[in-house]
DNA sequence: CCTGCCATCGGCCGATCGGTTGATGGGGGG
DNA sequence: CCCCCCATCAACCGATCGGCCGATGGCAGG
């Protein structure tokens, strides 16, 4: 059997060099090479042609999942598994969806890295715990922090302080309309004014 | 000039990897040991005396930050540098203030690293551009995000969606007092509504 | 001693918010 | 085809909020 060829993708030197060590020491995989940012990473896939695309998601200068995005895009041959630091990330989820094969955490021992990439070199889906459970409550309870596109551009006004009128001006609607989606919000999360409603927004993470 | 000996604080193994691949290649340094929480770093500072030891902040099991409290307490010969993965963590001047020599980021050029550890085997202070003018900028404007205790009780309520009335109930004061409160911290964070003061808040991690 | 900050309280008023009910139209899934 | 969700709008009303005036006492620092 070949080794298995991959690209690291991190904007931290530190990681890089630590995955690439590991990496080379362990035997069986060949790394072709490192990218910094989003955009390197995707000009790398498509250049280097790697089995398994190693890749951090907050990183400056184009982000995680626009690259993992990119690459399903364009239908390159490799599966990306997502190493990232923590598992309270707001884009666990999108990264998935925009096609990783793969999500685990920086802490997770070397074998479970190992065994991990080549999980995802077969095409297989490897998950730490955190994410498998998240993804299940997710499918069990889909309303919940679900708010619509135009919900949550209302709530991003009222946590900065924006009353209704102003509000409505600002995305051209009526301010009955923005009353009505408040009311909506309310519901979703569970609360009965603004103020709580910007703060459970900031427990779940829909707010930056 | 003897090596400079390092102790490596990191809940990552790949991180930890990395660091000491990037010493042992470099020369000059001696990586005694590894820790991966901020018990055991304080364990092994005491046991191995290491001139820099190298702390990141978020872990589990042992805050960094009281880690770097506990090797300043008792008076522990090595130097503390903080290796961390943003510049917006909460702990950044706590760090400092617990007795951190330098403070930077782990997305620094490896040459820059090599330099802050030199730096801090001295007892030089180094610290990443960004922290820098936070440094400053804490000092020049110390009555930011300055709530008094009071005002947080409140600010936590209002979180909440508790009303002014029930507040005044929950706190055994008048509603006109919590009011009062209210258009002080309107005031401290430089808002106008409650909603916004409680995004602000989250903004500058004075709620959990 | 005076100044500043904190915490407490009262009253007044206009503006705003939140709740409700009801209605329309578009789009996706069963 | 029907139903549900999203997004839009209207009118009404009571409750609440925020702004502004004022006041008192305590406690720390210069």
């Amino acid at each position: 059997m070949p080794d298995i060829t991959l690209l690291i993708v991190d904007d931290h030197p530190v990681v890089r060099d630590g995955l690439r060590g590991m990496f080379s020491a362990a035997g069986g995989f060949e790394v072709l090479g490192e990218a910094a940012d989003g955009r390197q990473a995707v000009a790398l896939a498509e250049e280097l042609r790697p089995d398994v695309v190693l890749m951090d998601l907050r990183m400056p200068g184009g982000d995680g999942v626009e690259a993992i995005t990119e690459i399903s895009r364009r239908g390159l041959p490799c599966r990306v598994l997502v190493l990232t630091t923590y598992d309270t990330d707001t884009d666990t989820i999108p990264a998935i969806e925009a096609g990783a094969t793969g999500y685990l955490l920086k802490d997770a021992p070397r074998d479970d890295l190992f065994d991990a990439v080549r999980a995802a070199a077969q095409g297989r889906s490897v998950l730490s715990p955190a994410i498998a459970s998240r993804l299940v409550s997710r499918v069990r309870e889909p309303r919940s922090g679900n708010l619509s596109t135009r919900e949550l551009e209302v709530l991003r006004l009222v946590a900065r302080g924006t009353g209704n009128r102003e509000i409505a001006r600002e995305l051209f609607i009526s301010e009955a309309t923005v009353k009505t989606h408040l009311t909506h919000i309310y519901a979703k999360l569970d609360v009965s004014d603004r103020a709580a409603a910007v703060a459970t927004a900031y427990d779940r993470h829909l707010l930056p």
